[in-house]
DNA sequence: TCCGATTTGTTCGTATGTATG
DNA sequence: GCATACATACGAACAAATCGG
């Protein structure tokens, strides 16, 4: 720990507990310099992180004054949640579970989205950073690929803010902690599902630039391998966030030739599939069986409905915010993996 | 001017005059010591000035980089959307039709939700007051009641922050814009429909402590006016967000007693009144009309569905927003009030 | 792979300017 | 006016990261 970040760290642990109480002035300059045995270099830029990050106000001629919570723009605690949507798909739910824990417990979560681009990622980040909160719950950005805004995460946490990941995070990054699904389970049991209808010749379309999509397809291969099937690169699409609708036009038949069935990254996919197939007039789930991922509304508003493996998104953004509030109070926290629940309908 | 404060005015310039191109290094401390005679001190003092600017970002060991306007933090392209809920009910469709105009016009929105509590209203808005943002797009709390925090608005105000209400908006405070549902009309056209379909005795469950309610109700009165037909005190039912069950539980039956239809402020009510009357064996629509207000999911997951009034909540959204755009950009914007559409069901 | 030159990061010391009470 | 406090500025040294040979 360099000195000046000890210095700091001394001077907020006595602000926390009241060694040094809110409107009340830190002992001046020259004073820790002679208490603490370092220059006053030194001690000026362990003041001037303290006053970046809004816990003190230097006045010259007169001392460093304490910040009280009201001055620090925290009248209530703040907890910032970063998702890629907001009010789409399955997110409703899944921020429904996270605030119904945040405001029982006395915290204002405000929520921004990313639309699953490391820019806005960075805006809002950056934003972040700009003042003090207590906690943050972010689903991370494009989490397959390197992340440019992986220091913002770094400096968020030297600020003292715990940070829960849900869905994905950063394998370059060390995260504190993360509620993510059993993606790998997932896909896994997906194919097994299939493997076991009968299925032998199985499709797969994954979603690349996250996570999530790449351990979805570690789990189908997995059972395929285990089934003793081997794959064929041809029969598994891979697309992203912009590319996914030019694919789907371009390559979906390439990739269903030859395959009965087709495992989807998650049911908005399989919606666009099984609409593809039918404009096509094959017929499901005889000549190609369709499953999913997330079981939302948009699976049970197409006829077939789509077979799909589900989640309680509530419960998984309670148990985000959980283990959040967990944090900020100092108790030791686990990660945690969520296992899918296979929902049968007549896609299979 | 300071040293360290002129060496960073002229880097700025150098900057923006493209001498130092985005990519680029600047020239390393040394040399900037060298050619501009000052220390290395005062260099970095400069350096760490433009950084937190975020005009360059520092390396150890490598230099410092000029970033572009695409890494660069745009001055404040920020809004604040402030709803009662987020997760909940009709609100994420609203929030999805804000969010696909905000952020196709290169903003960024921040989601805080009050659940309809001025306490939490006054610490968002505090919060807000705290940061520069560009914009705020806000559904009033409590909107019936003298309102604590009409201060902190014409702060915003004064700040020139443009604000645009939906749904509902404070009678005390003249907003500068607002889009809301036309709710007098909406309770007129309620209670037209059941008169229209032969019932004289209407009872209704109105909110009180949001204007929505208050202008529902006196569109039913108006309605039962026309018709030559008086009100009865007996037949309406006021309450509010906190009281809400307790009074369905408690005041129910007297209201409804000697009526044969019910008017019930959202689905959400209409639901619950559904299921008190169904417990109690009462036939729905025979013995006791129902309609409701949203046209939401709610209603349609119980037997028989609910006849509703229906606004495009995301219409609404994107409504708001393009009017919040608008007065960013300075044009000036006229508000808003959105007809309802009948949706019968088989409640009525 | 290692080395050395370069560059920024950290820390010490010292002196002077300027605002506050 | 005076003591005290923070702000600015200079000089020097070593540490740590980066990069090219």
């Amino acid at each position: 720990m360099l000195k000046y970040q000890a210095l700091a760290e001394q001077l907020r642990t006595g602000i926390a507990e009241g060694r040094y109480p809110a409107g009340e002035k830190l002992p001046s300059e020259n004073e820790l310099v002679a208490r603490c045995g370092l220059s006053r270099q030194t001690v000026r830029q362990a003041l001037a992180l303290l006053e970046q990050e809004g816990r003190i106000q230097r006045r010259q001629g007169s001392g460093s004054v304490v910040l009280g919570a009201a001055a620090r723009r925290l009248p209530t605690h703040y907890v910032a949640i970063i998702t890629t949507y907001i009010g789409e798909y399955i997110f409703p739910e899944l921020l429904r579970g996270m605030e119904e824990v945040l405001t029982q417990n006395g915290y204002i979560p405000t929520l921004s989205a990313t639309h699953n681009r490391v820019d806005n990622e960075r805006a809002i980040l950056t934003n972040l950073l700009g003042h003090p909160l207590d906690g943050v719950i972010v689903e991370g950005t494009k989490t397959a690929l390197p992340n440019p805004n992986a220091e913002l995460y770094r400096r968020l946490e030297r600020l003292g803010v715990p940070i829960v990941f849900i869905n994905g995070y950063y394998p370059e990054y060390k995260p504190p902690l993360y509620v993510v699904a059993d993606d790998r389970g997932g896909g896994r049991q997906a194919a097994e599902y299939l493997l076991q209808k009968g299925h032998t010749k199985i499709a797969g379309i994954f979603k690349s630039d996250d996570i999530q999509g790449h351990r979805r397809y570690a789990g189908y291969l997995e059972a395929l391998g285990a089934a003793g099937i081997g794959m064929a690169d041809d029969s598994v699409l891979w697309y992203t966030t912009e590319t996914c609708d030019a694919l789907l036009k371009s390559d979906l038949d390439r990739v269903l030739a030859g395959n009965t069935a087709v495992i989807c990254y998650n049911d908005e996919i399989a919606v666009k599939v099984q609409r593809a197939l039918a404009a096509k007039g094959r017929l499901i789930p005889t000549e190609m069986a369709v499953v999913g991922f997330d079981n939302s509304t948009f699976g049970d508003m197409v006829t077939p409905r789509i077979t799909s493996f589900v989640q309680d998104k509530a419960t998984e953004g309670r148990l985000a915010a959980e283990k959040l509030l967990g944090l900020i109070q100092g108790t030791a926290q686990k990660s945690a993996v969520l296992p899918w629940q296979l929902v049968e309908k007549e896609s299979t």
